[in-house]
DNA sequence: ATTATCTATAGATCTATAGATAATGC
DNA sequence: ATTATCTATAGATCTATAGATAATGC
């Protein structure tokens, strides 16, 4: 099964290591590195088994490749400032559906994967936090990027992962409005924080 | 080996009982439920790998009698006041050592694991943010729990986990400070914000 | 003829169980 | 006699490889 009623597509080496490629990205942002096999990677791709140790060499191998490929995506393609709302956007994003953002909740769900992946997944973090370095101007800076980003990589976990209510099923646009004014503490150069202000009213008097 | 020099111990169903759990209890959270083997788990307790199984029936009702157990303790132990900044300290802890706090380990290196074993990780969170609820008066309160918890999760995972530079050999203080004041927007009811006071001067301005 | 693809399987784990062995308590 | 402990092994995975098969390009 698998091949059952597809019509056998043409044979091409470099659109068969896309397929795997994709395949792969999609099923470790979805179980992580370990829970995610080498077959069901292929049979998502559509091919068998044994080429993905032809075009990758092992599992490992393509585990990198892909952390890689999707580490800079978001990080290019999105303003310093705004990254890390986005990141956040794309962490909480449609709950149930798959996370728009599949750099972090591969990193997410790959950390318990032991040393074995840590240089990779270690890259991703280093992404990031370089750019949100950049929005403080503070003498322990990478500090506080590093602690931002844990803070998305957490919420990240508890909603998605671990489905802590009631965090799992709460507003994206309320838990980023909480998250955001918190965050002003540490990092500046986050826009719309005193302009937004709405969640502030009620609760920092007592 | 493993039995080589020891002095054969008494034959004691509860004490072979309860160093299984012990056992377990540290394998958990050092490496996770999946990557902590019911071998290495009874090798450690110095008793035969059959034994787990005879007295708890499967590795994942012992990691249900572990989580439990480990829950309760941090939380019963600390005042609300103070919990959020003890598990901080007892994530970031001694590193290289052992974490002190066992609970919130497990849970860290254990969510990867699969649906198998969320209802015992969500345990443990629950046992947490039930507590940090009450530091907070506002009608979402639960939420802001949820976030605060969250961000400690996050931290040690980032810190103790990935080993990301610079948040992985900084000092505990430091982080201490920088997570207290930025959550101090997050929840009241945190002590010693404004009489400590000595990361805010040099950040808060541009 | 070349090379993309597939078959079959080695070899390493890991959880769990059935049944044998041996230390205890009466 | 009871029951704590150990031996041996079934059975299920999973990664990786060697070598057979078959579709392509010249």
């Amino acid at each position: 099964m698998g091949t059952t009623t597809s019509a056998r597509r043409r044979r091409d080496a470099q659109d068969t290591r896309r397929r795997l490629l994709e395949a792969a990205s999609a099923l470790f942002a979805e179980r992580g590195y370990e829970r995610a096999t080498v077959r069901e990677i292929a049979d998502r791709a559509g091919v068998n088994q044994a080429l993905l140790f032809r075009y990758f060499g092992s599992k490992r191998a393509l585990f990198g490749e892909v952390v890689a490929r999707n580490g800079e995506a978001q990080v290019r393609n999105t303003p310093p400032g705004e990254l890390l709302e986005a990141a956040l956007r794309g962490l909480l994003g449609h709950r149930g559906k798959e996370p728009a953002n599949r750099a972090l909740a591969t990193l997410l769900r790959s950390v318990g994967s032991g040393d074995e992946i840590g240089t990779a997944v270690r890259a991703t973090s280093d992404d990031y936090a370089r750019v949100l370095a950049s929005l403080s101007s503070a003498e322990n800076r990478a500090l506080r990027a590093d602690l931002a980003l844990s803070w998305m990589l957490g919420i990240g976990m508890m909603r998605v992962v671990v489905g802590k209510e009631p965090l799992a099923d709460a507003d994206p646009d309320e838990v980023c409005a909480l998250v955001m004014v918190a965050l002003g503490a540490l990092l500046d150069g986050l826009p719309g924080i005193s302009s937004q202000g709405s969640a502030n009213t009620e609760s920092s008097a007592l």
